[in-house]
DNA sequence: CTATTAAATGAGAATAATTCTCATTATTTA
DNA sequence: TAAATAATGAGAATTATTCTCATTTAATAG
């Protein structure tokens, strides 16, 4: 069962408000990352400009959003509502899509243990993680 | 050997002038990713602003440097000198130090033929990638 | 349900990073 | 060494994002 906008901000004590609820209505809706860009251009006349970039900036603060930057340094935008969604991205160069993707429990593993050796030889603590995939999409493949 | 910054350019067919032969230098002797800030910092008084972006320009077009995006959000610049260098980052999140760090070639290997398996599911082509690690180098760990 | 208080909004100004313009200077070529 | 070509420097222009502040909206107490 999904939870509503109006749920989602207040579960996290924040007041309920319509900018906010476009905001999360169009992510809702949209289901993958999508651009700043994109968003504007879908929410014109409904936000303003900075109120949009002020509500991103809100939902970021209590991690019900993500933002990322793409390979091609463009700002991404997702709903984050489930804290267990560990994913990765897969970035289509041509067109610029971008579709979340799991790896497999076996390779998580793998990479978790890699990741032990590489701290002890950095010297680093390594906290988070994220594979980068870069390539055509179906659409964008044929089109070379 | 070190090739020169001059062998660099004129290998590259691009002509040999001040503000690359600087950039350069400073990147041979920096030896690791540098933000465009810190360039600018360090290139102050010897390179205009305008020239420090198109030099970088330049040099990415002939893929002597490439250039990448932390998760915060600092344009990084690096030499890759040699084709075949594939490695990834390791980034602090406290000092916004980044490291470069190779796989094993056995991880490298199993690496592959998940991305293989994903090929096959998201239909897409994928032509590269990188594994971005976050956490806190070995000065920034222990200030907590 | 209404009044008060606190918070959020919209419009546009401000900022930061990067690119562009164009007159001047340096580099390459013959 | 001269002519032609390319690169530079300074600052204007552009883009993405943040900030300011007067107005509007939402939350809260009675």
């Amino acid at each position: 069962m999904e939870k509503s906008s109006r749920e989602i901000l207040s579960d996290n004590n924040i007041s309920i408000t319509n900018p906010r609820i476009i905001v999360l209505e169009q992510l809702l809706k949209y289901k993958k990352p999508i651009s700043v860009e994109d968003l504007q251009d879908n929410l014109r006349g409904q936000v303003a400009t900075s109120t949009l970039y002020r509500v991103l900036n809100d939902l970021k603060k209590i991690n019900v959003i993500s933002e990322f930057i793409t390979p091609g340094n463009t700002t991404m935008i997702e709903l984050s509502l489930h804290e267990d969604e560990h994913h990765h991205h897969l970035f289509c160069k041509s067109c610029g899509d971008v579709i979340d993707i799991e790896l497999s429990l076996g390779f998580e593993q793998k990479l978790s243990s890699e990741i032990k050796s590489i701290e002890k030889n950095s010297f680093f603590i390594i906290e988070d993680h994220g594979l980068e995939l870069i390539g055509r999409c179906s659409e964008c493949r044929d089109s070379f």
